[in-house]
RNA sequence: GGGGGAGUGUCCCGAGCGGCAAAGGGGGCGGACUGUAAAUCCGCUGGCUAUGCCUUCGUAGGUUCGAGUCCUACCUCCCCCA
């Protein structure tokens, strides 16, 4: 993969930014996406009512094949959400409905539309969900059209099968089938948008394999699969977990600030790649920017965070996480920018404890847990450390209209006087 | 269909002579050190109107002063045989 120098445009950025981990045929897709507009799809499940950034990586792929004069199509997998997808904890087999599938869809696809242009012109990103051609399907019918083309001995060598298999680890039919709908999707997105190219996380590779054979014996002529790689923080974790769940890219379920500050804490060791993949700064000034060390990399951090959190909330919402940051963490002073939880004037002149006000501000789980925090020193009201589980809030604790409430250093929700 | 094994703290893995809010990890959170980083060290990691009360070990019953632990049925998963 090093060795190649592509030549399109696409597969320039592609490669020079990180996204790309496996190809089925570079030099191919190459010369494809050289010789006019490019289609290609990413699929998405429809589980959550938001992505989070898991999934970022998948959308900047789209985002970058429409800047440089491609098809983006994002699929929805509304049709094998119903299905559930069994290789996941044996707990998520809950079976959705068709009104969460709705709800989720909705969810997800706003925000496609933050970093895609739909529309009817030629480049124009296109929306599509799987449940249009699967839910139809009549299975004799899908067996003799579509099923004779699978060999069962070449789906037996594909390593998501081989592994359960020599593991001796349950594989249901329903799983064994879910790469036969996969490698369905394409041939069908390709004869309605003309897709030839199927894109993905590593974890894909096999089932978008699969696409391309089939697409080879349905005659959908030569098709593409184009893989990035699995992407962790440089110490292993997984990408998007804090504690306070996923990091959800619907900022109704995860704040604007929360968002900036995610990349903000980004590890030292992450700073270039992410700048890459998460930003569309050029390439020279991520250069500049990742070779900063000790402290000054905290710059190309906050760069990272401003820019990441633009491309998703907009430029202005950003620029006001950022100026919260800056007020918050370098001034300590009081930035009334940060999430805040409202309160009425009567709670608070009758008395409210401590621990419940950290309940009701979410940063603590339980009023257990608000105690197990005093008693770490981890609990700080207007910045001044609280010893005293039975202390109460009134109205003498007011810094204007506010009551600023801190869980360790970083995590801070401002109490709102309203009404 | 027959035989064998397993489901533990609502993040995961995993110990558990009938006295158990239940060992130990991992992860997470907080503290110290730093740079809102990493590494390291320390503390915490069921709920509540809290020197007490309530709810947890697949589900439902039963034995017992007392059940995660013993018995019965059921559910789910794994292995061997057909």
């Amino acid at each position: 993969m090093a060795d190649f120098h592509p030549r399109s445009d696409f597969l320039t950025v592609l490669s020079e930014r990180g996204f790309l981990n496996q190809c089925s045929d570079l030099a191919g897709l190459d010369e494809r996406a050289r010789s006019g507009a490019l289609a290609a799809y990413i699929g998405f499940d429809c589980t959550a009512r938001s992505l989070h950034v898991g999934s970022l990586i998948q959308i900047m792929m789209l985002r970058w094949l429409q800047k440089t004069g491609g098809k983006p199509v994002a699929l929805i997998g509304s049709g094998t959400t119903r299905v559930g997808d069994p290789s996941g904890k044996d707990e998520s087999r809950k079976l959705l409905t068709e009104e969460e599938i709705a709800a989720n869809k909705a969810g997800i696809g706003r925000t496609f539309a933050k970093f895609l242009r739909f529309g009817e012109a030629p480049t124009d990103a296109i929306l599509s969900d799987n449940a249009e051609w699967l839910l139809g399907l009549n299975y004799i019918a899908f067996l003799r059209e579509i099923g004779r083309h699978f060999s069962v001995n070449r789906m037996l060598t594909m390593d998501s099968v081989k592994l359960r298999l020599e593991r001796e680890h349950e594989l249901s039919f329903l799983e064994f089938n879910y790469m036969c709908l996969q490698a369905y999707d394409f041939v069908e997105l390709h004869r309605r948008y003309g897709v030839t190219l199927q894109m993905g996380g590593s974890d894909q590779w096999g089932n978008i394999v699969m696409g391309i054979d089939l697409g080879r014996r349905m005659g959908t002529g030569q098709l593409y699969g184009l893989t990035s790689p699995l992407l962790a923080t440089a110490s292993g974790a997984k990408m998007g977990k804090t504690a306070q769940g996923a990091v959800w890219l619907d900022a109704e379920m995860f704040s604007v600030y929360d968002y900036w500050q995610y990349w903000r804490n980004a590890e030292d060791r992450d700073v270039g790649r992410f700048l890459k993949l998460f930003t569309e700064l050029p390439l020279a000034e991520v250069a500049r920017l990742e070779a900063l060390r000790d402290t000054e990399i905290n710059e190309a951090k906050k760069i990272l965070a401003t820019e990441a959190t633009a491309l998703l909330h907009g430029r202005a919402a950003a620029e006001e996480a950022a100026k919260t940051a800056r007020r918050t963490f370098e001034e300590g002073a009081l930035a009334e920018t940060l999430p805040s939880v409202g309160i009425t004037r009567q709670e608070l002149a009758a008395g409210l404890g401590v621990l419940s006000a950290f309940v009701k501000a979410g940063l603590v789980g339980s009023t257990g847990d608000a105690r197990r925090q005093i008693k770490g020193g981890g609990l700080k009201v207007n910045d001044e450390l609280v010893t005293d589980e039975r202390a109460i809030l009134g109205e003498s604790d007011l810094q204007g209209e506010i009551i600023k409430l801190s869980l360790g250093k970083k995590r801070h929700v401002l109490l709102k006087v309203e009404g």
